[in-house]
DNA sequence: CATCTTGTATTATTATTTAATACATGTTGT
DNA sequence: ACAACATGTATTAAATAATAATACAAGATG
């Protein structure tokens, strides 16, 4: 994430309501996600936070700095290089707490995870992607498949193409039109027409099965969680792995478990709200 | 939490890499957790806002629609109230996939929870108290004790005594002298001698049971996760709950493999680094 | 051992944040 | 239904607090 550095300018009307510095301060955390993805780095020194976040040297410092002071960010003394800390996932916590649908969902994937023996995970969108809520894990996966917060791009994820297939056609466009349509694994479908034809049989389907699309090995399948007018806010996915799990497979002992399960908190979120 | 507003001169030396902007903005995203814990508000108005944090007006104003752009707030426009945004989540994903400790530990959670159907979690220590950082959930419990980032008081929590109980002396006392020993339920014991007897039991035996000390019906048991030398940096955590499970019982079926995960990861971790 | 890169500390400058204020909108009680 | 109050929003002058330049120290590299 590059800083603008002429917000103001750039903005209709100059906003005094932002106060740049927090931005920057989120900019250098962001460095480190950016950093892990792109060049696999745990910990990043300060030149290093500097050219990722676009930050200047100073910046970086103080910024850094504070970000330590406030516990966000830890220093490792010999090799002087910083990596998130603890302070962190106290974030998540706030987020969860205060969101009525990870209450409705949390034990009926629990249950569902339970009953069927499989890791069951719900996803809400963001822009052009999707982001995992709630994981129950139950085999052994890729660690970073493990991590509830993982953010994947929604046009090659089951969740992310039922969640589409349920939106009106213009936000489903508006979404497509700004995704960059880049490949996850040498499986994934980038053509955006076969795309829109995916979101189509997921809407007449009412479920989504990918396979490899974003992970190797891994068969994915999502169904809606909508609300009262049908629109669809998240999903449910569960994931399974090849070659133990095949298309056929899935479709007669999971699609069945995923979809009720989606419904069931569909159906709860209404009365709740 | 409230802004020190007069940082500079608290301090030794005037901080000049230390900018307040940034404190003034985790402030406001703090007061959602405050709000939560100590008025169960999910969402909060500007006054509220301003209130909890002990930040003026002005400046709730102006932090709180920063935190909206940025994604890390949302607002209903209908009662202007704010809630905490999904863009929050993505900072338990940064902490987590640069935590050595939390990959060499989730396959073996999850390998235990379902070895033994039980939830199985993580703690690391901050502070006085413990944070869960990786949950594994196989039963339904309350919602709370479902989500990862919940903080706890170390002294009335079977992994915080644990942890304490495998530190030196004065690290411990240390802690427990800043320690605040307010109860969490009606059975919660806060005299210090009695936790101090609680934390040599631990250290002698290994392990620690808890029962209805932090969580009512709830009996928990934790094993300390150890360095090479033997102080532990986190602890392995299981819940059961009365009346089905009685201290007996998680002698007999939970302590052991309470105990022998802790320890895989210990092993796997000091091969490691 | 010299050269380069990276991290740390200090400062004058000014741009950004600030807090006061005024206005708009909503809420409450009689 | 209206008045009185509380709360949210927008604007601005003032000055503090953040900035970026610079110098120095400490490692890394060849």
């Amino acid at each position: 994430m590059i800083v603008d550095r002429n917000r103001t300018a750039a903005r209709r009307r100059p906003d005094t309501l932002f106060v740049g510095s927090v931005e920057k301060g989120f900019a250098v955390l962001h460095a480190f996600r950016t950093g892990q993805r792109e060049l696999g780095l745990r910990d990043l020194s300060l030149s290093q936070i500097s050219q990722i976040s676009g930050l200047d040297k100073s910046a970086s410092q103080r910024f850094t700095n504070t970000l330590v002071e406030l516990g966000y960010l830890e220093k490792d003394q010999r090799t002087r290089r910083y990596r998130p800390a603890l302070g962190l996932i106290g974030f998540y916590y706030t987020y969860m707490i205060s969101n009525p649908l990870a209450e409705i969902a949390m034990p009926r994937l629990i249950e569902a995870s339970q009953a069927h023996g499989t890791t069951v995970n719900l996803c809400e969108p963001v822009g052009t992607d999707i982001i995992y809520t709630i994981r129950v894990p139950h085999q052994k996966a890729f660690f970073r498949a493990t991590i509830p917060g993982r953010r994947m791009p929604a046009f090659c994820t089951a969740p992310g193409l039922v969640i589409l297939a349920n939106r009106t056609e213009e936000e489903a466009e508006t979404i497509l039109a700004s995704s960059d349509f880049e490949p996850m694994t040498e499986w994934t479908i980038t053509d955006p027409k076969a795309v829109r034809k995916r979101i189509e049989k997921a809407r007449r389907e009412g479920y989504c099965i990918s396979v490899q699309q974003s992970l190797t090995h891994e068969i994915s399948t999502a169904a809606p969680v909508l609300d009262s007018e049908g629109r669809a806010f998240a999903a449910v996915q569960v994931p399974v792995y090849m070659p133990e799990w095949t298309t056929g497979m899935v479709e007669e002992k999971i699609v069945p478990f995923v979809i009720e399960t989606a419904r069931a908190i569909s159906g709860s979120y209404f009365i709740e709200s």
